[in-house]
RNA sequence: GUGAGUGUAGCUCAGCAGGUUAGAGUAUCUGGUUGUGGCCCAGAAGGUCGGGGGUUCGAGUCCCCUCACUCACCCCA
């Protein structure tokens, strides 16, 4: 402690007491993932800042104060995965082998916000993106994806999803929507004026009672949602009925990054505090074109791995003890630990997870113990001399003498294993 | 960026209204078994009381500053 350098602020190691929660979140990903033809895609973690500021959108608090860039470079490090993903997409021509896709990529991201439970300036997420279709069952597919994840990992969830429209029928409604703000301007909290303008559609879900009263009767934008975009949410809920997915419509769900039109949704809980949404994403047709590439619709979400390893701690009783050790070895004396070392490397060649100790018999039998290998060596003096060692199982405590031969101890080592 | 709360052993926390050498539980190490783990018993080690300044005969305790953590606002995965 002290004056000794601590990781950053809003920075986090992950312990090694932690991995086996981490772990199982990733598998579960990729696993389900896989379900789907989805393949995996690794990205840089600096980009040009230019990239972030077109897709995610200059006015937004990402861009406007949380990202970390170098200035002078004109590089930032990536907030969010969507926009690289897409990049790599466009850069790679990987829509002429194929238009429709699935990518998906996990890794760290980096945003300069005030750290909070669940909220951290490098945090994770697993990111998916369904490239090349429009079609609402693809929407469906997505959200099924999601839903399932949760499943897989025991984690309750709720599913809230909504429709933002596109370029067509958003700016109408958001006209409609800042009028009905302005007439009751005075009636609203100092936050809510200026989301008014900033943002009027963050209006619709402020917590504090004093607006939630004034939004009573408020424009929602389902109902002004223009011909095509209100047939594709018809279809996206025809299409999640159809696999029965439990969600709900949220007309209030905004989305902080502006490329999103059309679907989009959240995957929520009431255990994290405030920090709600676990995993969300939306459609982005257009976003493909304004970075440069074809006009490839797509939609995708990002999962937060911190919140969903918290959510899993807290649905699990006990992490499952893991037995990282086949065999500890505890030799006694030098001649002895100098033939257990070799001993040692053959038995790792050969595949096993082997470890040896040091010092007293008593304080190596509790090093075996703890590392909860369920086969321990001993090998002392005597032991050399006659030529063999002594096999302890540590369940059952039975002891039996093999001969000291690398390849003989290997089998009955194996055939222990094995039972 | 704003607000509130908390910083004492590796971990979880005591420390009453300033008063001798700062405690417990747990984990660690050693011993009780000249070569045998978990349980039990005993002992040891482990702290610049987050850091700096001030008040005082005397500060872990009171005041100021600072840093960090936590939670919330904002925003978001």
């Amino acid at each position: 402690m002290g004056n000794n350098i601590t990781a950053l602020q809003g920075f986090k190691d992950i312990v090694p007491a932690d991995i086996a929660l981490w772990r199982e979140v990733e598998e579960c990903v990729r696993e389900v993932v896989g379900r789907f033809q989805c393949v995996e895609i690794r990205l840089p973690i600096l980009e040009a800042s230019e990239l972030f500021i077109r897709s995610i959108g200059e006015q937004t608090d990402i861009v406007e104060k949380e990202m970390y860039t170098f200035v002078d470079k004109k590089v930032t490090i990536r907030p969010e995965a969507t926009a690289s993903l897409l990049r790599a997409y466009i850069e790679h021509r990987l829509h002429l082998s194929n238009p429709v896709q699935r990518f998906f990529t996990i890794g760290p991201m980096f945003r300069h916000e005030r750290p909070q439970k669940g909220r951290l300036r490098q945090f994770h997420q697993a990111d998916v993106e369904f490239l090349g279709s429009d079609n609402a069952r693809v929407d469906a597919e997505l959200l099924a994806m999601g839903a399932m994840i949760f499943a897989l990992l025991a984690i309750p969830i709720r599913l809230e999803l909504n429709s933002l429209g596109c370029p067509v029928c958003r700016p109408p409604y958001r006209g409609v929507l800042v009028s009905f703000l302005q007439q009751r301007l005075d009636f609203l909290c100092e936050d809510c004026r200026r989301r008014s303008v900033t943002n009027p559609l963050r209006v619709l879900d402020c917590k504090k009672e004093k607006c939630r009263a004034q939004l009573d009767g408020a424009p929602a934008l389902l109902d002004y949602l223009c011909e095509p975009c209100r047939v594709h949410f018809t279809q996206v809920r025809t299409c999640a009925d159809g696999l029965g997915l439990d969600y709900h419509i949220n007309t209030a769900m905004v989305r902080g990054l502006d490329y999103y039109v059309r679907t989009t949704f959240e995957f929520v809980t009431d255990e994290l505090g405030s920090q709600a949404a676990v995993c969300a994403g939306g459609r982005y047709d257009g976003l493909i074109e304004m970075l440069g590439g074809g006009p490839v619709p797509g939609i995708g979400f990002a999962l937060g791995l911190e919140r969903t390893v918290l959510l899993l701690r807290k649905h699990r009783r006990e992490a499952a003890p893991v037995r990282d050790l086949d065999l500890f070895i505890a030799a006694l004396g030098d001649d002895a630990a100098a033939r257990c070392f070799t001993l040692m490397h053959t038995l790792r060649t050969a595949g096993l997870r082997v470890n040896m100790g040091s010092g007293s018999l008593k304080s190596q039998m509790k090093q075996a113990d703890r590392a909860g290998a369920p086969l321990v060596i001993i090998c002392g003096e005597n032991e050399l001399a006659e030529g063999k060692v002594v096999l302890r199982d540590m369940a059952t405590k039975q002891q039996e003498d093999v001969e000291l031969q690398d390849n003989g101890i290997l089998l009955r080592l194996r055939q222990l294993l094995e039972r």
